[in-house]
DNA sequence: ATGGTAGCCTTGCTA
């Protein structure tokens, strides 16, 4: 099964490109972020279309996620728990074939030092709670996403440019490390070990033509899809089309 | 050099 995540920036802006994506990579799963429109918006006969069924958590003008699948999708969770008063749509899980998967849209959490880098933190705790949760399933678990934060030095162009910045500060580094102490495994990391092999590149200041990225989208694999993980990668093609989203798709292969 | 781009559907916010 391949399970591929894409922070699309705007689902309608980016239908070409994904119905291309769809059509050439063919996963059985992708998981959208920031698909920026309410679910009755979402252009879900152009998807159906290509063979996937559709499960949507949209919102007006920002955020909304979205699970693409193949197979029948049995939606567990339409937000994440912790927090009723919670409106931004930022998480969606389901069950498909056996396998939980969740798409992730985690806060960006710019500027430090404001409400909205304490509500990042918050929801990485509620994320961190949700984990725990299903782990203890022990179905295997597919947390997919774009989770606005850098690893590791090795994958970012230069650490100094992001020093204080909210998807490099420690603060958000040890909330994503917590989840791999839990036991998560970074799919793309542990079956490719080149350092700088980004997934998102801005839009300003030339950084795509220059290869000045970062990588944040991420597939955590519980340990009992980590031991099915045969195959991970990222997808360049969709950045470099014309008009493109600034994440590109981010994929894994279990057994 | 505090710039630059993109999408929302506003005249600013978010990233």
């Amino acid at each position: 099964m391949r399970v591929a995540t894409w922070n699309v920036n705007s689902v309608k802006a980016r239908l070409g490109h994904l119905c291309g994506f769809l059509s050439s990579a063919a996963p059985d799963v992708l998981l959208l972020q920031e698909i920026k429109c309410q679910d009755a918006d979402f252009p879900r006969l152009e998807v159906e279309a290509a063979g996937y069924r559709v499960e949507v958590r949209g919102q007006k003008s920002y955020n909304g996620v979205a699970i693409l699948s193949r197979h029948p999708i049995e939606v567990t969770a339409d937000r994440l728990p912790g927090d009723p008063s919670d409106e931004q749509a930022r998480y969606l899980e389901a069950r498909v074939a056996g396998v939980r998967v969740a798409s992730i849209y985690l806060p960006n959490g710019n500027p430090v030092g404001t409400p909205k880098f304490d509500y990042k933190l918050a929801w990485f705790a509620r994320l961190e709670a949700r984990a725990r949760e299903l782990l203890a399933t022990e179905e295997p678990v597919v947390l997919g996403g774009d989770y606005n934060v850098i690893p590791e030095a090795a994958d970012v162009y230069d650490p100094a440019d992001w020093t204080e910045d909210a998807l490099w500060r420690i603060e958000s580094r040890r909330a994503l490390r917590r989840l791999f102490w839990l036991g998560f495994t970074d799919a793309f990391r542990a079956l490719d070990g080149r350092p700088h092999q980004y997934s998102f590149w801005d839009y300003q200041a030339g950084r795509w033509q220059r290869n000045e990225g970062i990588r944040i989208d991420h597939l955590l694999l519980s340990p009992a899809a980590a031991d099915r993980l045969e195959e991970s990668g990222i997808d360049r093609g969709p950045r470099g089309l014309e008009r493109a989203s600034d994440h590109t798709p981010v994929w894994c292969r279990l057994s």
